[in-house]
RNA sequence: CUACUGGACGAC
């Protein structure tokens, strides 16, 4: 059952969730982690009514099941439900309560983020993250900063989320004030620090970032390619894009969009060409 | 072994 559990896992990873369903079915001793991982597979893949019936239909429901269920509610953009299955879920945790935090959230109820924060019993770093998170959704970047310095602990997420929220609004300056005060900047920050200066028409900011952060991954190189796209250096981002180790899709349409976006639609068919479906 | 928070491209 173990084993098999991590299968059904991976199949849900891996986009296969109707192998993940016959593995499950195939599975003689289903625990709680099997209906529950059956259910995750099938809403991480868009199949939210599948993941209902699954919910429907196991013989138990635990507090995972209950919170996983909310959350793939929330994703989609439902606020109703989640709060509906919150009220009627037997027992809650942490992750529940944060749920909910970041459900209102995404439907800009601020005010109701704020009062489920405040109602819960405890906060995990994770909950006062997403309140973090709430405050800047909802613009409020004030109220956001104070936030942060009141906060009991702060973990790299944090600040990465209170950087970034200060630069997206426009505020370089105060964002690399902050990112002075970060113990170890790592590569997400980093990243959203190249994108916001590519977006804010500060190529050189960007280019001076990425060139000196201490490791880049794919997502960097992408943020780059784009960086200069979007600032008319095809040829500076073509040249990002080939010195990447690994070519993903992602990768691929940011050097398609790249050519799209200087006129230079040729080049951008030859890619199109070129490159294989993924799906 | 399962559920919650942060970075990239495109589409919407």
């Amino acid at each position: 059952t173990f084993t098999a559990n991590l299968l059904v896992q991976l199949y849900g990873r891996c986009g296969c969730p109707e192998i993940a369903r016959q593995t499950f079915d195939g599975i003689r001793a289903r625990n709680s982690f099997s209906w529950n991982i059956l259910m995750a597979a099938n809403a991480q893949n868009g199949h939210l009514e599948n993941a209902k019936s699954v919910f429907d239909k196991m013989p138990e429901r635990d507090v995972v099941t209950w919170t996983a269920m909310m959350a793939s509610f929330a994703e989609r953009g439902d606020l109703f439900r989640p709060k509906q299955l919150f009220d009627s879920m037997p027992e809650r945790n942490v992750v529940s309560w944060n749920v909910l935090v970041g459900a209102y959230a995404q439907q800009d109820q601020l005010e109701s983020s704020k009062g489920a924060f405040f109602r819960m019993p405890c906060h995990s770093i994770v909950s006062w993250n997403s309140m973090l998170t709430a405050y800047a959704q909802g613009q409020k970047i004030d109220r956001a900063s104070e936030f942060f310095e009141s906060m009991p602990q702060r973990d790299a997420i944090s600040w990465n989320i209170a950087i970034s929220t200060l630069a997206q609004t426009g505020d370089l300056l105060k964002a690399k004030k902050l990112l002075d005060f970060m113990p170890a900047v790592g590569i997400v920050c980093w990243t959203a620090m190249v994108v916001v200066n590519g977006q804010l028409c500060q190529l050189e900011q960007a280019k001076t970032i990425f060139y000196s952060m201490p490791d880049r991954d794919d997502l960097a190189g992408t943020a780059m390619v784009t960086a200069f796209a979007q600032n008319g250096d095809v040829d500076s981002a073509k040249a990002v894009f080939d010195a990447m180790p690994e070519h993903s899709v992602y990768a691929w349409n940011a050097l398609l969009a790249a050519y799209a976006l200087n006129s230079r639609s040729g080049c951008a068919m030859d890619i199109f060409a070129t490159t294989r479906r993924t799906w």
